[in-house]
RNA sequence: GUCCCCAUAGUCUAGAGGUUAGGACGCGGCCCUUUCAAGGCUGAGACUCGAGUUCAAUUCUCGAUGGGGGCACCA
């Protein structure tokens, strides 16, 4: 290890999806290390047992490299400090409680679960304030507790917290200088009874063995902060520097969770939202670079990207910011990478992945006509399957009245006249000759462009609104589009199938 | 209850002891136009409140209010 070199870390725990808050943690982290040339290392927090699972850690895992992100250390990679799971360090947390035992700066305690709850509500329904474990077992002589002990008592081991500590003190690289009374610390616990560390235990002990320099973090482990110097200053290690995130809310300034709908990385991805824009998007809800910046690359946040303009404000998640911005990235991303990425919704639209493969310039073909028009990948089927009907067309009945249907709208002659110049096989089959030639039917029909066009475009997309119209046609064989425009024609004019 | 944090338009944010308080999303209008978009122009919209410091406070201090988080043998 380079001495002074930033060694940053992420820790989920592996209880549930990746949430966009935990992602974006996940990339202060990562941004912060490649700005300052650190290192950026990925942790697993599975020391619950009940919560925990492998399935989930893979979950997070594939979620942090769907966002782009790679770490320096940690599962997958390896890396001289390892193993990156908690659950396999379960030695390290031994020798620290072994440490702080000979040191007399812990001890063992035999009350309950049971007991603790109990004393907790008694406090709360008396009205007086809960001030933490009273510190019961702090006296029994260790004589006396050495005995339990023997005999199998179940008992956890606590931290001695000094008493009479002065206030804990730190500054946070967000939150500026902290004070915190010594007075409300309790003993807390280090070691439960099934011998497993306790998260602030955990994280004190790996932070130290790992060497991390910078614990960037959710806000809401602000209040455990000065826990852990406690922990820090028994072991007689050095204390990072923390800097804490404030907190993603939902709109109605509630903590986001699954009632205002995605919430986890994994959920906008199946959206359809891109990586870069998910990056871009959460690195910016609460960093900025310079207030004007609202579309920055990777590239830009690996350089730029400083704990000092990070805000102290809750932000409000706002999907409908995430789609303008998604659309931008869409309209950026170019044909051929949106073919790729494009597929599975495609497939959905109807197209098969072998005719993708097989003729790709025809899909990306599509691209410019709907990269303007999209800004999630799930408006695909939706907004593209008119492609993918061959010869047949699915009407929409409300654009057939408003178009086809409507008194004077002579909807069935700009049908018929624009047929007979589509099956002109002296027209060359492209956007422009064949847009040219139906329009120059406008002026001796006597017909405005949008009475000639829209009644087309029923007939070929089957709906009132879609993509532009002769580009679309140049996209589908000419049989085809004949045959939808005969299709048409017939339900409407002829069976009069949406007349009712 | 207690400890801690936060406070610029609906939202994300920039900002400085004296600014016409800047940008972006969204919203309204106009232009463009065969639909929808995109694009261009344009409009409305903010410093939570109350004291104090100061020649001057939205910016500094204190208080109030509002919002958030912690106080587990969860992380």
């Amino acid at each position: 290890m380079t001495d002074n070199q930033v060694r940053v870390r992420f820790a989920p725990s592996p209880t549930g999806k990746l949430h966009v808050g935990g992602a974006r943690t996940a990339i202060y982290n990562w941004a912060y290390a490649r700005a300052t040339g650190g290192k950026f290392i990925l942790r697993i927090e599975d020391t619950d047992p009940t919560r925990s699972t492998e399935e989930n850690t893979q979950i997070i895992v594939r979620a942090l490299r769907w966002l782009g992100l790679d770490w320096d250390e940690g599962p997958e990679v390896g890396g001289p400090y390892g193993p990156y799971k908690q659950t396999e360090r379960m030695d390290t947390y031994k020798a620290a409680l072994e440490k702080l035992k000979a040191e007399g700066k812990v001890y063992p305690c035999f009350c309950t679960k049971e007991e603790l709850d109990a004393k907790r509500k008694a406090a709360e329904e008396a009205g007086k304030k809960y001030t933490g474990y009273d510190r019961t077992c702090r006296n029994i002589d260790p004589a006396e507790a050495q005995r339990r002990i023997d005999a199998g008592e179940p008992h956890v081991w606590r931290l001695k917290v000094p008493l009479d500590h002065a206030p804990i003190e730190f500054d946070d690289a967000v939150y500026g200088h902290m004070k915190f009374p010594g007075e409300v610390m309790d003993d807390l616990i280090l070691v439960r009874s099934d011998g497993s560390p306790t998260y602030n235990f955990a994280v004190v002990c790996d932070d130290t063995n790992m060497h991390i320099t910078h614990v960037i973090r959710g806000d809401d482990h602000l209040s455990n902060t000065p826990r852990q110097i406690l922990i820090y200053e028994a072991l007689g290690y050095p204390v990072p520097t923390f800097a804490h995130l404030s907190m993603i809310l939902g709109p109605d300034k509630k903590k986001l969770s699954k009632r205002h709908g995605a919430t986890s990385v994994e959920e906008f991805r199946d959206q359809g939202y891109l990586p870069d824009t998910m990056v871009n998007f959460l690195a910016l809800l609460g960093w900025s670079l310079d207030g004007e910046t609202t579309l920055i690359s990777r590239e830009q946040l690996c350089k730029e990207f400083s704990l000092d303009r990070v805000t102290k404000k809750d932000a409000i998640f706002d999907q409908t910011k995430l789609d303008w911005m998604n659309g931008e990235y869409i309209q950026r991303m170019g044909a051929a990478a949106w073919v790729d990425y494009a597929k599975p919704w495609l497939v959905q639209a109807g197209a098969t992945e072998n005719d993708i493969d097989e003729r790709h310039d025809w899909y990306e073909k599509i691209y410019p006509i709907i990269c303007e028009r999209l800004q999630r990948f799930d408006e695909i089927p939706a907004k593209l399957g008119y492609l993918f009907w061959g010869p047949e067309v699915h009407l929409d009945p409300a654009s057939v009245k408003k178009v086809l249907l409507k008194a004077n709208a002579r909807a069935d002659e700009a049908i018929q006249a624009c047929r007979k110049v589509l099956a002109d096989e002296s027209i060359e089959w492209k956007c422009d000759p064949l847009q040219d030639a139906c329009r120059a039917l406008c002026e001796p029909m006597d017909l405005k462009p949008g009475k000639l066009f829209q009644p087309l475009r029923v007939a070929v997309c089957g709906n009132r609104v879609s993509p532009p119209l002769f580009e679309s046609i140049e996209l589908l064989p000419r049989k085809d589009v004949l045959a939808r425009i005969d299709e048409t024609y017939r339900r409407v004019f002829t069976d009069h199938e949406f007349d009712a």
